[in-house]
DNA sequence: TGTACATCAGTGAACGCGCGTTCACTGATGTAC
DNA sequence: TGTACATCAGTGAACGCGCGTTCACTGATGTAC
C-alpha cells in the first residue's frame, strides 16, 4: 500500500478499489461510503474507478466476494489441525464464522443482503472454498464417524450453520445482552452443537428418521 | 383509512404516518423511502411529519416498535390453543417466527438492524408482549413437563430461536436453495427442535450439565 | 533503433437528482373572560 | 353566548448537501513498420 509507487497508471487499480471500498466499509460500519472516498483511499480521481466497475453495486459485489473468500480461508486455518471426524472440527467451524461475522461486522449487509446472492452466484465463488462446504465435510465425516448413516448431510449441516448464524445475527444486533444477559456465544455454539448431535444419535437408536 | 374525514387537522396523524411508511417500507423492500412520500401517502403536506418525528429516524423507530408489537401479537394468537407444556407450543412459535419475518422481510433490517436494537430497549417495548418472552414461557413449561430441571431456560430459549432466526435470516437472503435445494423451512424448524430437545433429554439422562 | 498511431487508464470539473429538513406562513381549535 | 387570543397542526416552497455518474480531456504504453 505505501511501497506501491505512484505513476499515472495505477496497475493494480481494480484490486486496490476492492480494498479500499472493504476499509471504508469497515470503518464506517456500513455500504453507504461514498464512491468518491474509495476512489481517494485509492489515490485515484473520482472517475477512475468507472474504468474497472460499472458503478457502485459491481464495486460492492467485488467486495462481496472477498468477504466470503476470506471466510472459506479463516475456516481452513482454523481447522487445518483438527482431524476430520471430530466433533470439535465442527465446533470450531461454528466458533470461526462467528468470530469472522462479528469482527468483519460491517460486511454481513455485504454477504447476506442483495449483494451477498449475487456473489454467491458469481462464476469466481468457489463453491469447494467456502466456508459451507467445508462444514458439510465436518458434519459428514463426524456423522460417520458416529455410525450415524442415513441422515441427510445437507440438511444437517444448514441447521448447524442456521444456529450458528442466527447467534452471530443476534449477536450483531445487539440485542442478545437484552434477552440474555451475559450470554457467551462461543460456548452456546458448543453447547448447541453436541446437543443437536446428540438429539440425532438419540433419534438415531430410537429407530430411524422419524419423518420419513 | 378511507373512512377518515379530511379536515385541516388530520387528527391522527403520527399513527397515519407510521402506518404510511410500514407500507412503504413493505412495497419498496428497503427503508429507503422518502419522507415525502410518507406525508403524501398520509395525505398532508412534505413537512407536516416533523411535528409528530423528530426527524426519519425518529418515524423508524415508531415503525420498528410496531413491527415488534405485530411480532407479539401473531405469536400470541397462534399459539392461543395449544396448552403450555407441548413441544408443538414451541415449535408452532418458531415457525410463526419465521413465516412473519418472511411474509414481512422489508422489517426485517427496522427489527435487527440499529433501529430494531433502540425499539427494543424503548420504554414503550413491552416485554411481556414480546415474541421472545413467549417462546421462554413455552420452553420452561416443556422442559418442566419433561422432568429437565436445572437447566438455564432462558439459555435455552435463545439456543432455539438462534436455529430459527438463522433459518429465516438465510432464506431471506436467497440463498437457502444454493446451499440446500429443496429445503422445507417450516419442516426444519420442527425437526431441528425435536432434535435439540432429544440432545437435552439424552445430555440431561447421562449426568446433568457436562459444563456445568 | 526510431517514429506514428491506436489504445486505454487516468484527470478534473461539473452535472443532476433525490431527498431530508427548514422557514415563514395560515387555518382550526379551545379556552379565559 | 360571544369575542380575543394563545396554541399548534397543518401548508407550500425552497434550500442545501451528498454523491453517483458523465464528459471532454490528457498522459502513458505498446506495437506495426
Amino acid at each position: 500500500m505505501n511501497a506501491v509507487e505512484k505513476t499515472y497508471h495505477h496497475g493494480d487499480l481494480r484490486n486496490a478499489l476492492i480494498l479500499a471500498a472493504a476499509e471504508l466499509i469497515e470503518d464506517s460500519g456500513s455500504l453507504n461510503f461514498a464512491m468518491a472516498d474509495a476512489a481517494r483511499r485509492a489515490g485515484v480521481s473520482t472517475a477512475a474507478p468507472y474504468r474497472h466497475f460499472r458503478d457502485k453495486e459491481a464495486l460492492l459485489e467485488a467486495v462481496s466476494q472477498l468477504a466470503f473468500y476470506g471466510l472459506g480461508l479463516t475456516a481452513e486455518n482454523a481447522t487445518a489441525e483438527i482431524p476430520l471426524g471430530r466433533i470439535e472440527r465442527v465446533i470450531t467451524l461454528g466458533r470461526t464464522y462467528y468470530s469472522y461475522v462479528v469482527s468483519k461486522s460491517a460486511f454481513y449487509d455485504l454477504m447476506w443482503g442483495d449483494m451477498g446472492a449475487r456473489a454467491i452466484g458469481s462464476e469466481s465463488f468457489d463453491r469447494k472454498a467456502s466456508g459451507f462446504f467445508q462444514l458439510v465435510r465436518a458434519v459428514e465425516a463426524y456423522l460417520d464417524a458416529q455410525g450415524l448413516q442415513g441422515l441427510d448431510v445437507l440438511d444437517v449441516s444448514v441447521k448447524l450453520w442456521s444456529m450458528v448464524h442466527g447467534l452471530s445475527s443476534i449477536t450483531l444486533s445487539g440485542k442478545l445482552p437484552h434477552f440474555h444477559p451475559g450470554a457467551d456465544v462461543p460456548l452456546m455454539i458448543d453447547e448447541s452443537t453436541r446437543t443437536f448431535m446428540e438429539g440425532l444419535k438419540s433419534q438415531h437408536s430410537k429407530g430411524g428418521d422419524p419423518k420419513h
